[in-house]
DNA sequence: ATGCTTCTGTAACACTTGTTACTGCACGTG
DNA sequence: CACGTGCAGTAACAAGTGTTACAGAAGCAT
Protein backbone atom coordinates (compact mmCIF):
# COMPACT_ATOMS: atom_id res chain seq x y z
CA UNK A 1 0.00 0.00 0.00
CA UNK A 2 3.13 2.23 0.59
CA UNK A 3 4.54 1.73 -2.64
CA UNK A 4 1.37 2.89 -4.27
CA UNK A 5 0.09 5.81 -2.08
CA UNK A 6 4.25 6.14 -2.80
CA UNK A 7 3.56 6.80 -6.16
CA UNK A 8 0.19 8.68 -6.53
CA UNK A 9 0.68 10.85 -4.20
CA UNK A 10 4.35 10.90 -2.57
CA UNK A 11 5.01 14.18 -4.78
CA UNK A 12 2.43 15.70 -2.68
CA UNK A 13 2.72 14.62 0.95
CA UNK A 14 5.71 14.46 3.45
CA UNK A 15 6.58 11.11 4.26
CA UNK A 16 5.19 11.49 7.84
CA UNK A 17 1.88 12.21 6.15
CA UNK A 18 1.68 8.90 4.12
CA UNK A 19 2.91 6.82 6.83
CA UNK A 20 -0.13 8.37 8.84
CA UNK A 21 -2.30 7.91 6.02
CA UNK A 22 -0.94 4.16 5.08
CA UNK A 23 -1.61 3.40 9.03
CA UNK A 24 -5.15 4.15 9.37
CA UNK A 25 -6.83 4.14 5.69
CA UNK A 26 -8.10 0.74 4.01
CA UNK A 27 -7.84 -0.43 0.63
CA UNK A 28 -10.81 -0.56 -1.51
CA UNK A 29 -10.61 -1.75 -4.42
CA UNK A 30 -14.35 -1.28 -7.10
CA UNK A 31 -15.27 -2.81 -10.19
CA UNK A 32 -16.13 -1.29 -13.54
CA UNK A 33 -19.84 0.11 -13.54
CA UNK A 34 -20.09 -0.70 -9.57
CA UNK A 35 -21.72 1.95 -7.02
CA UNK A 36 -20.14 3.73 -4.76
CA UNK A 37 -22.44 6.13 -3.28
CA UNK A 38 -25.83 6.85 -3.40
CA UNK A 39 -27.40 9.99 -3.44
CA UNK A 40 -28.16 10.27 0.50
CA UNK A 41 -26.04 8.52 1.64
CA UNK A 42 -23.71 9.42 4.75
CA UNK A 43 -20.30 9.42 4.25
CA UNK A 44 -18.05 7.41 6.21
CA UNK A 45 -14.87 8.23 4.87
CA UNK A 46 -13.07 10.35 2.22
CA UNK A 47 -11.82 8.52 -0.49
CA UNK A 48 -8.11 9.16 -2.16
CA UNK A 49 -7.75 7.91 -5.71
CA UNK A 50 -5.27 5.48 -6.64
CA UNK A 51 -6.09 4.33 -9.81
CA UNK A 52 -8.59 4.57 -11.90
CA UNK A 53 -11.77 6.95 -12.72
CA UNK A 54 -15.02 8.26 -11.02
CA UNK A 55 -18.01 9.19 -12.41
CA UNK A 56 -19.49 11.74 -10.46
CA UNK A 57 -23.19 12.15 -10.88
CA UNK A 58 -26.05 14.74 -9.96
CA UNK A 59 -30.00 13.61 -9.72
CA UNK A 60 -32.89 15.22 -8.97
CA UNK A 61 -36.05 14.75 -7.21
CA UNK A 62 -37.81 12.56 -10.28
CA UNK A 63 -35.00 10.25 -10.57
CA UNK A 64 -33.13 12.51 -13.54
CA UNK A 65 -29.87 11.96 -13.20
CA UNK A 66 -27.08 14.08 -15.18
CA UNK A 67 -23.06 13.85 -15.23
CA UNK A 68 -20.88 16.64 -13.11
CA UNK A 69 -17.43 14.74 -13.97
CA UNK A 70 -14.86 12.44 -13.70
CA UNK A 71 -12.63 12.18 -10.93
CA UNK A 72 -8.94 10.24 -11.68
CA UNK A 73 -5.72 9.21 -9.94
CA UNK A 74 -4.65 12.32 -7.38
CA UNK A 75 -7.97 13.34 -7.02
CA UNK A 76 -10.07 13.23 -3.93
CA UNK A 77 -13.70 13.91 -3.96
CA UNK A 78 -14.12 17.54 -3.09
CA UNK A 79 -18.45 16.74 -2.35
CA UNK A 80 -17.33 14.07 0.28
CA UNK A 81 -15.03 16.55 1.69
CA UNK A 82 -17.90 18.99 1.75
CA UNK A 83 -19.97 16.64 3.27
CA UNK A 84 -17.23 15.77 5.90
CA UNK A 85 -17.35 19.17 6.80
CA UNK A 86 -21.01 19.50 7.02
CA UNK A 87 -21.74 16.18 8.23
CA UNK A 88 -24.63 16.26 5.71
CA UNK A 89 -25.96 13.47 3.61
CA UNK A 90 -24.14 13.17 -0.11
CA UNK A 91 -25.43 15.44 -3.05
CA UNK A 92 -23.85 13.45 -5.52
CA UNK A 93 -24.07 9.06 -6.73
CA UNK A 94 -20.46 7.97 -7.61
CA UNK A 95 -19.84 5.38 -9.86
CA UNK A 96 -16.88 3.67 -11.01
CA UNK A 97 -16.40 4.14 -14.33
CA UNK A 98 -13.20 1.91 -14.95
CA UNK A 99 -11.65 -0.60 -11.95
CA UNK A 100 -10.75 1.71 -9.51
CA UNK A 101 -8.49 1.55 -6.70
CA UNK A 102 -8.72 3.82 -3.65
CA UNK A 103 -7.75 4.51 -0.04
CA UNK A 104 -10.55 5.12 2.34
CA UNK A 105 -9.33 7.27 5.17
CA UNK A 106 -11.57 8.16 8.44
CA UNK A 107 -13.31 11.85 8.38
CA UNK A 108 -12.14 12.21 11.91
CA UNK A 109 -8.33 12.65 10.48
CA UNK A 110 -9.40 15.07 8.34
CA UNK A 111 -9.13 18.12 10.75
CA UNK A 112 -6.34 17.17 12.36
CA UNK A 113 -4.26 16.83 9.58
CA UNK A 114 -5.49 20.06 8.12
CA UNK A 115 -4.00 21.56 11.22
CA UNK A 116 -0.77 19.85 10.88
CA UNK A 117 0.46 19.38 7.94
CA UNK A 118 0.82 22.40 5.29
CA UNK A 119 1.13 19.59 2.47
CA UNK A 120 -2.57 18.40 3.40
CA UNK A 121 -4.11 21.94 3.57
CA UNK A 122 -2.99 22.62 -0.04
CA UNK A 123 -3.80 19.27 -1.47
CA UNK A 124 -7.21 20.23 -0.03
CA UNK A 125 -7.60 23.47 -1.26
CA UNK A 126 -6.55 22.32 -4.61
CA UNK A 127 -8.89 19.90 -4.69
CA UNK A 128 -11.66 22.22 -4.39
CA UNK A 129 -10.21 24.29 -6.47
CA UNK A 130 -10.07 21.87 -8.85
CA UNK A 131 -13.53 20.95 -8.24
CA UNK A 132 -15.37 23.90 -8.78
CA UNK A 133 -13.36 24.19 -11.88
CA UNK A 134 -14.57 21.42 -12.98
CA UNK A 135 -18.49 22.41 -11.82
CA UNK A 136 -17.99 25.78 -14.13
CA UNK A 137 -16.75 23.50 -16.92
CA UNK A 138 -20.28 21.34 -16.44
CA UNK A 139 -22.20 24.92 -16.34
CA UNK A 140 -20.72 25.89 -19.54
CA UNK A 141 -21.41 22.99 -20.79
CA UNK A 142 -25.35 22.50 -19.74
CA UNK A 143 -26.19 26.26 -20.38
CA UNK A 144 -24.09 27.10 -23.46
CA UNK A 145 -23.83 24.15 -25.66
CA UNK A 146 -26.66 22.09 -27.85
CA UNK A 147 -26.68 18.52 -27.73
CA UNK A 148 -24.55 17.97 -30.55
CA UNK A 149 -21.53 19.42 -29.24
CA UNK A 150 -22.54 17.88 -25.70
CA UNK A 151 -22.55 14.22 -27.11
CA UNK A 152 -19.29 15.48 -28.77
CA UNK A 153 -17.80 16.53 -25.64
CA UNK A 154 -18.85 13.35 -23.60
CA UNK A 155 -16.87 11.17 -26.20
CA UNK A 156 -13.72 13.29 -26.03
CA UNK A 157 -14.28 12.99 -22.28
CA UNK A 158 -14.94 9.49 -22.06
CA UNK A 159 -12.36 8.17 -24.36
CA UNK A 160 -9.68 10.42 -22.63
CA UNK A 161 -10.76 8.85 -19.34
CA UNK A 162 -10.62 5.40 -20.76
CA UNK A 163 -7.43 5.88 -22.83
CA UNK A 164 -9.19 3.86 -25.83
CA UNK A 165 -11.02 5.92 -29.09
CA UNK A 166 -13.27 3.07 -28.54
CA UNK A 167 -16.32 4.32 -26.32
CA UNK A 168 -18.28 1.53 -24.88
CA UNK A 169 -21.34 2.54 -23.87
CA UNK A 170 -25.22 2.24 -25.24
CA UNK A 171 -26.91 5.33 -26.89
CA UNK A 172 -29.37 4.48 -23.40
CA UNK A 173 -26.18 5.04 -21.10
CA UNK A 174 -25.42 8.20 -22.60
CA UNK A 175 -29.07 9.75 -22.89
CA UNK A 176 -28.93 8.84 -18.90
CA UNK A 177 -25.36 10.58 -18.52
CA UNK A 178 -26.48 13.60 -20.25
CA UNK A 179 -29.93 14.13 -19.15
CA UNK A 180 -32.21 13.30 -22.53
CA UNK A 181 -33.41 10.38 -24.36
CA UNK A 182 -32.19 7.73 -26.20
CA UNK A 183 -33.85 8.82 -29.13
CA UNK A 184 -32.59 12.01 -29.14
CA UNK A 185 -28.60 10.27 -28.95
CA UNK A 186 -29.49 8.41 -31.46
CA UNK A 187 -30.33 10.94 -33.96
CA UNK A 188 -27.36 12.88 -33.31
CA UNK A 189 -24.81 10.42 -32.88
CA UNK A 190 -25.97 9.53 -36.84
CA UNK A 191 -25.47 12.58 -38.04
CA UNK A 192 -21.92 12.89 -36.52
CA UNK A 193 -21.97 9.46 -37.96
CA UNK A 194 -22.60 10.73 -41.55
CA UNK A 195 -19.83 13.72 -40.88
CA UNK A 196 -17.49 11.05 -40.63
CA UNK A 197 -16.41 12.40 -36.60
CA UNK A 198 -17.63 9.22 -35.45
CA UNK A 199 -18.26 5.58 -36.15
CA UNK A 200 -21.00 3.64 -34.42
CA UNK A 201 -21.34 0.09 -33.73
CA UNK A 202 -23.38 -2.11 -31.43
CA UNK A 203 -22.07 -1.08 -27.64
CA UNK A 204 -19.17 1.45 -28.98
CA UNK A 205 -18.36 4.21 -30.70
CA UNK A 206 -14.79 4.88 -32.29
CA UNK A 207 -13.72 8.40 -32.55
CA UNK A 208 -12.58 9.62 -35.19
CA UNK A 209 -12.15 13.30 -35.10
CA UNK A 210 -13.94 14.91 -32.48
CA UNK B 1 -14.88 49.57 10.97
CA UNK B 2 -14.07 47.23 13.64
CA UNK B 3 -17.69 47.21 14.58
CA UNK B 4 -18.89 46.49 11.30
CA UNK B 5 -16.32 43.88 11.26
CA UNK B 6 -17.84 42.61 14.73
CA UNK B 7 -21.13 42.71 13.69
CA UNK B 8 -20.51 40.77 10.25
CA UNK B 9 -18.01 38.64 11.41
CA UNK B 10 -17.50 38.96 15.21
CA UNK B 11 -19.30 35.20 15.94
CA UNK B 12 -17.17 33.52 13.70
CA UNK B 13 -13.30 35.05 14.45
CA UNK B 14 -11.67 35.31 17.46
CA UNK B 15 -10.38 39.18 18.28
CA UNK B 16 -7.20 38.81 17.13
CA UNK B 17 -7.92 37.52 13.76
CA UNK B 18 -10.56 40.49 13.62
CA UNK B 19 -7.92 43.39 14.43
CA UNK B 20 -5.86 42.07 11.96
CA UNK B 21 -8.35 42.23 9.31
CA UNK B 22 -9.18 45.35 10.65
CA UNK B 23 -5.58 46.53 10.35
CA UNK B 24 -4.49 45.34 7.01
CA UNK B 25 -7.69 45.59 5.00
CA UNK B 26 -9.44 48.60 3.47
CA UNK B 27 -13.07 49.37 3.02
CA UNK B 28 -14.41 49.80 -0.71
CA UNK B 29 -18.39 51.06 -1.06
CA UNK B 30 -19.29 49.93 -4.66
CA UNK B 31 -23.04 51.55 -6.03
CA UNK B 32 -25.71 49.11 -7.32
CA UNK B 33 -24.98 47.93 -10.52
CA UNK B 34 -21.08 48.89 -10.93
CA UNK B 35 -18.63 46.12 -11.25
CA UNK B 36 -16.38 44.67 -9.30
CA UNK B 37 -14.44 42.47 -11.34
CA UNK B 38 -14.24 41.24 -15.02
CA UNK B 39 -14.13 37.98 -16.65
CA UNK B 40 -10.38 37.69 -17.19
CA UNK B 41 -9.16 40.45 -14.35
CA UNK B 42 -6.25 39.58 -11.91
CA UNK B 43 -7.67 38.95 -8.66
CA UNK B 44 -5.69 41.46 -6.15
CA UNK B 45 -7.63 41.03 -3.04
CA UNK B 46 -10.24 39.25 -1.29
CA UNK B 47 -13.09 40.62 -0.43
CA UNK B 48 -14.95 39.91 2.54
CA UNK B 49 -18.80 41.25 2.42
CA UNK B 50 -20.23 43.48 5.33
CA UNK B 51 -23.11 44.35 3.69
CA UNK B 52 -25.30 44.36 0.46
CA UNK B 53 -25.61 41.85 -2.36
CA UNK B 54 -23.50 40.65 -5.02
CA UNK B 55 -24.23 38.59 -8.18
CA UNK B 56 -21.60 36.54 -9.82
CA UNK B 57 -22.51 35.46 -13.57
CA UNK B 58 -20.35 33.29 -15.95
CA UNK B 59 -19.61 34.45 -19.60
CA UNK B 60 -18.87 32.08 -22.42
CA UNK B 61 -16.53 33.10 -25.40
CA UNK B 62 -19.35 35.03 -27.85
CA UNK B 63 -20.29 37.61 -24.59
CA UNK B 64 -23.26 34.99 -23.69
CA UNK B 65 -23.71 35.37 -19.91
CA UNK B 66 -25.69 33.38 -17.00
CA UNK B 67 -26.24 34.18 -13.60
CA UNK B 68 -24.58 31.37 -11.35
CA UNK B 69 -25.72 32.83 -7.61
CA UNK B 70 -25.88 35.75 -5.12
CA UNK B 71 -23.25 36.83 -2.01
CA UNK B 72 -24.27 38.05 0.76
CA UNK B 73 -22.93 39.99 4.09
CA UNK B 74 -20.65 37.36 5.87
CA UNK B 75 -19.99 35.59 3.01
CA UNK B 76 -17.04 35.42 0.78
CA UNK B 77 -16.20 34.92 -2.40
CA UNK B 78 -14.81 31.00 -3.15
CA UNK B 79 -14.34 31.88 -7.16
CA UNK B 80 -11.92 34.99 -5.42
CA UNK B 81 -10.46 32.46 -2.88
CA UNK B 82 -9.53 30.31 -6.29
CA UNK B 83 -7.71 32.67 -7.94
CA UNK B 84 -5.82 33.59 -5.18
CA UNK B 85 -4.63 29.65 -4.78
CA UNK B 86 -3.64 29.49 -8.24
CA UNK B 87 -2.68 32.77 -9.18
CA UNK B 88 -5.20 32.54 -12.45
CA UNK B 89 -7.31 34.82 -13.84
CA UNK B 90 -11.30 35.44 -12.83
CA UNK B 91 -12.94 33.16 -14.19
CA UNK B 92 -16.42 35.46 -13.45
CA UNK B 93 -17.50 38.54 -13.53
CA UNK B 94 -18.99 40.18 -10.17
CA UNK B 95 -21.74 42.59 -10.21
CA UNK B 96 -22.93 44.93 -7.21
CA UNK B 97 -26.10 43.77 -7.29
CA UNK B 98 -27.45 46.17 -4.04
CA UNK B 99 -24.98 49.17 -2.93
CA UNK B 100 -22.34 46.96 -1.07
CA UNK B 101 -19.97 47.14 1.58
CA UNK B 102 -16.53 45.15 1.96
CA UNK B 103 -13.29 44.83 3.12
CA UNK B 104 -10.11 43.81 0.69
CA UNK B 105 -7.74 41.53 2.37
CA UNK B 106 -4.28 41.29 0.39
CA UNK B 107 -4.07 37.79 -0.98
CA UNK B 108 -0.42 37.07 0.72
CA UNK B 109 -2.65 37.23 4.48
CA UNK B 110 -4.59 34.22 3.57
CA UNK B 111 -2.18 31.55 3.63
CA UNK B 112 -0.57 33.10 6.76
CA UNK B 113 -4.29 33.20 8.53
CA UNK B 114 -4.84 29.83 7.78
CA UNK B 115 -1.83 28.30 8.91
CA UNK B 116 -2.82 30.12 12.02
CA UNK B 117 -6.45 30.87 12.84
CA UNK B 118 -8.78 27.57 13.16
CA UNK B 119 -11.56 30.07 12.61
CA UNK B 120 -10.26 31.32 9.31
CA UNK B 121 -9.58 28.36 8.44
CA UNK B 122 -12.85 26.94 8.75
CA UNK B 123 -14.58 29.76 7.37
CA UNK B 124 -12.28 29.01 4.05
CA UNK B 125 -14.09 26.01 4.11
CA UNK B 126 -17.25 26.59 5.02
CA UNK B 127 -16.58 28.74 2.07
CA UNK B 128 -15.67 26.36 -0.65
CA UNK B 129 -19.10 24.61 0.75
CA UNK B 130 -21.44 26.94 0.47
CA UNK B 131 -20.30 27.60 -2.66
CA UNK B 132 -20.05 24.40 -4.07
CA UNK B 133 -23.50 23.76 -2.72
CA UNK B 134 -24.63 26.96 -4.82
CA UNK B 135 -23.29 25.33 -8.28
CA UNK B 136 -24.81 22.26 -7.77
CA UNK B 137 -28.28 24.36 -6.96
CA UNK B 138 -27.22 26.71 -10.50
CA UNK B 139 -26.78 23.35 -12.17
CA UNK B 140 -29.86 21.46 -11.06
CA UNK B 141 -31.44 24.43 -11.85
CA UNK B 142 -30.32 24.77 -15.77
CA UNK B 143 -30.28 21.12 -16.17
CA UNK B 144 -33.71 20.20 -14.56
CA UNK B 145 -36.10 23.11 -14.78
CA UNK B 146 -37.94 24.71 -17.86
CA UNK B 147 -37.51 28.38 -18.45
CA UNK B 148 -41.24 29.42 -16.79
CA UNK B 149 -39.27 27.87 -13.43
CA UNK B 150 -36.01 29.11 -13.76
CA UNK B 151 -38.19 32.63 -14.30
CA UNK B 152 -39.79 32.25 -11.01
CA UNK B 153 -37.16 30.97 -8.93
CA UNK B 154 -34.93 33.78 -10.71
CA UNK B 155 -37.76 35.88 -8.99
CA UNK B 156 -38.33 34.92 -5.77
CA UNK B 157 -34.26 34.83 -5.34
CA UNK B 158 -34.13 38.18 -6.34
CA UNK B 159 -37.02 39.21 -3.99
CA UNK B 160 -35.24 37.86 -1.32
CA UNK B 161 -32.05 39.10 -1.89
CA UNK B 162 -33.23 42.97 -2.15
CA UNK B 163 -35.44 42.01 0.94
CA UNK B 164 -38.53 43.91 -1.33
CA UNK B 165 -41.29 41.90 -3.31
CA UNK B 166 -40.90 44.10 -6.24
CA UNK B 167 -38.14 43.14 -8.51
CA UNK B 168 -36.75 46.08 -9.96
CA UNK B 169 -35.67 44.37 -13.65
CA UNK B 170 -36.61 44.86 -17.47
CA UNK B 171 -37.34 41.85 -19.50
CA UNK B 172 -33.81 42.40 -20.64
CA UNK B 173 -31.96 42.41 -18.00
CA UNK B 174 -33.46 39.16 -17.05
CA UNK B 175 -33.42 37.36 -20.16
CA UNK B 176 -29.01 38.43 -19.89
CA UNK B 177 -28.96 36.45 -16.38
CA UNK B 178 -31.10 33.72 -17.56
CA UNK B 179 -29.14 33.28 -21.10
CA UNK B 180 -32.41 33.39 -23.34
CA UNK B 181 -34.03 36.19 -24.94
CA UNK B 182 -36.26 38.88 -24.00
CA UNK B 183 -39.09 37.61 -26.10
CA UNK B 184 -38.87 34.36 -23.99
CA UNK B 185 -39.05 36.49 -20.51
CA UNK B 186 -41.82 38.66 -21.94
CA UNK B 187 -44.23 35.54 -23.36
CA UNK B 188 -43.53 33.22 -19.60
CA UNK B 189 -43.78 36.49 -17.86
CA UNK B 190 -47.18 37.25 -19.32
CA UNK B 191 -48.65 33.93 -18.54
CA UNK B 192 -47.19 33.96 -15.07
CA UNK B 193 -49.27 37.07 -14.61
CA UNK B 194 -52.01 35.71 -15.86
CA UNK B 195 -51.93 32.60 -13.16
CA UNK B 196 -51.57 35.43 -10.55
CA UNK B 197 -48.25 34.70 -9.65
CA UNK B 198 -47.02 38.41 -10.41
CA UNK B 199 -47.69 41.86 -11.39
CA UNK B 200 -46.28 43.37 -14.50
CA UNK B 201 -45.44 47.11 -14.32
CA UNK B 202 -42.80 48.83 -16.57
CA UNK B 203 -39.26 48.31 -14.69
CA UNK B 204 -40.57 46.60 -12.46
CA UNK B 205 -42.44 42.80 -11.46
CA UNK B 206 -44.57 42.57 -8.11
CA UNK B 207 -44.18 39.27 -7.02
CA UNK B 208 -47.46 37.74 -5.47
CA UNK B 209 -47.38 34.11 -5.20
CA UNK B 210 -44.58 32.02 -6.39
C1' DA C 1 -31.37 -22.71 -36.56
C1' DT C 2 -34.93 -20.86 -33.29
C1' DG C 3 -36.44 -17.87 -30.24
C1' DC C 4 -35.58 -14.15 -26.93
C1' DT C 5 -33.68 -9.91 -25.45
C1' DT C 6 -31.35 -5.77 -26.09
C1' DC C 7 -29.82 -2.25 -28.96
C1' DT C 8 -30.28 0.85 -32.87
C1' DG C 9 -32.62 3.40 -36.73
C1' DT C 10 -36.33 6.04 -38.21
C1' DA C 11 -40.69 8.45 -38.80
C1' DA C 12 -44.21 11.41 -37.16
C1' DC C 13 -45.58 14.45 -34.07
C1' DA C 14 -45.66 17.60 -29.77
C1' DC C 15 -43.62 20.94 -27.03
C1' DT C 16 -40.28 24.36 -25.64
C1' DT C 17 -37.40 27.81 -26.77
C1' DG C 18 -35.26 31.15 -30.01
C1' DT C 19 -35.81 34.67 -33.82
C1' DT C 20 -37.67 38.33 -36.51
C1' DA C 21 -40.70 41.83 -37.11
C1' DC C 22 -43.85 45.09 -35.93
C1' DT C 23 -46.88 47.62 -32.67
C1' DG C 24 -48.02 50.72 -29.09
C1' DC C 25 -47.06 52.55 -24.53
C1' DA C 26 -44.41 55.11 -20.88
C1' DC C 27 -41.31 58.29 -19.74
C1' DG C 28 -37.95 61.95 -20.08
C1' DT C 29 -36.36 65.95 -22.71
C1' DG C 30 -36.45 70.02 -25.25
C1' DC D 1 -46.98 69.75 -26.17
C1' DA D 2 -44.19 67.04 -29.59
C1' DC D 3 -40.63 64.05 -30.06
C1' DG D 4 -37.29 60.46 -29.29
C1' DT D 5 -35.93 56.50 -26.83
C1' DG D 6 -36.37 52.47 -24.42
C1' DC D 7 -39.64 48.97 -22.78
C1' DA D 8 -43.30 45.60 -23.27
C1' DG D 9 -46.82 42.85 -25.96
C1' DT D 10 -47.77 39.88 -29.69
C1' DA D 11 -47.76 37.17 -33.91
C1' DA D 12 -45.62 34.09 -37.02
C1' DC D 13 -42.25 31.25 -37.89
C1' DA D 14 -37.76 28.44 -37.21
C1' DA D 15 -34.98 25.36 -34.73
C1' DG D 16 -33.97 22.20 -31.20
C1' DT D 17 -35.34 18.76 -28.26
C1' DG D 18 -38.57 15.30 -26.27
C1' DT D 19 -42.10 11.50 -27.01
C1' DT D 20 -44.34 7.58 -28.97
C1' DA D 21 -44.39 3.92 -31.85
C1' DC D 22 -42.59 0.52 -34.61
C1' DA D 23 -39.19 -2.22 -37.36
C1' DG D 24 -35.10 -4.47 -37.97
C1' DA D 25 -30.33 -5.94 -36.55
C1' DA D 26 -27.05 -8.05 -33.30
C1' DG D 27 -25.96 -11.07 -29.93
C1' DC D 28 -27.02 -14.81 -26.59
C1' DA D 29 -29.00 -19.14 -24.95
C1' DT D 30 -31.10 -23.37 -25.94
Amino acid sequence: MMTELQEAYGFLFERELLEEIAECGSIRKINAGERIIEFGDYVTGMPLLLNGAIKILREDGDGDELLLYFIERGDTCAMTLNCCMGQTKSEIRAVAETDTTMIMVPIAKMEEWTARFKSWRNFVFESYHSRLSEMLDTIDTIAFLNMDQRIMKYLRDKAKINGDENVQSTHQQIAYDLHTSRVVVSRLLKKLELDGKIKLQRNQIKVIDL
